[in-house]
DNA sequence: GCCAACGTTGGC
DNA sequence: GCCAACGTTGGC
């Protein structure tokens, strides 16, 4: 299947992915950078992202998939920012830490760790692989 | 259009 | 709590 990967970033102390798992399936919301937009604007149904914890616990937690497509964001005050809605698929085995990802050299491209202050950020197939390997995430 | 000031994000 | 990165605002 073709599908492209994504990380999506929440402080745990606004969204965790705890609350991820027991809402199911969760809008997107509150995105308003517009590079960020760019990238939810992107997304197709069945695209997969990490779930990642920003400030506190720095780690990857979870895989959510990309259940409905780019839509109005109805918390957002004015124009055209958007969300997308995404389902929890399953913990990660093992969180991968940001401390790791950065220790890793295959990583240092990553956009996470390029760009560490966009809240949405394109992960390329290959580097998704080696992420679900640190993760002991199996594809289901 | 340039740039300084300021605010926000997020790692440390 | 500090600071780097970076986006936004506003004066000129």
């Amino acid at each position: 299947m073709s599908r492209n990967y994504w990380l999506v970033k929440s402080e745990p102390d606004a969204f965790s992915w705890d609350e991820q798992v027991v809402n199911d399936v969760e809008p997107w919301t509150g995105v308003r950078n517009h590079q960020a937009k760019k990238n939810l604007a992107a997304m197709k149904k069945g695209d997969r992202a990490f779930f990642y914890h920003s400030n506190v616990g720095r780690e990857i937690v979870g895989v959510v998939e990309v259940v409905k497509e780019a839509y109005p964001d109805p918390s957002a005050e004015s124009e055209s920012w958007v969300c997308v809605d995404v389902k929890a698929v399953g913990p990660m085995p093992r969180p991968v830490t940001l401390a790791e990802i950065k220790a890793s050299p295959d990583l240092a491209e990553l956009a996470l760790v390029r760009q560490s202050r966009l809240s949405v950020v394109p992960v390329s197939e290959e580097h998704w692989g080696i992420l679900c390997g640190m993760g002991g995430w199996v594809e289901k």
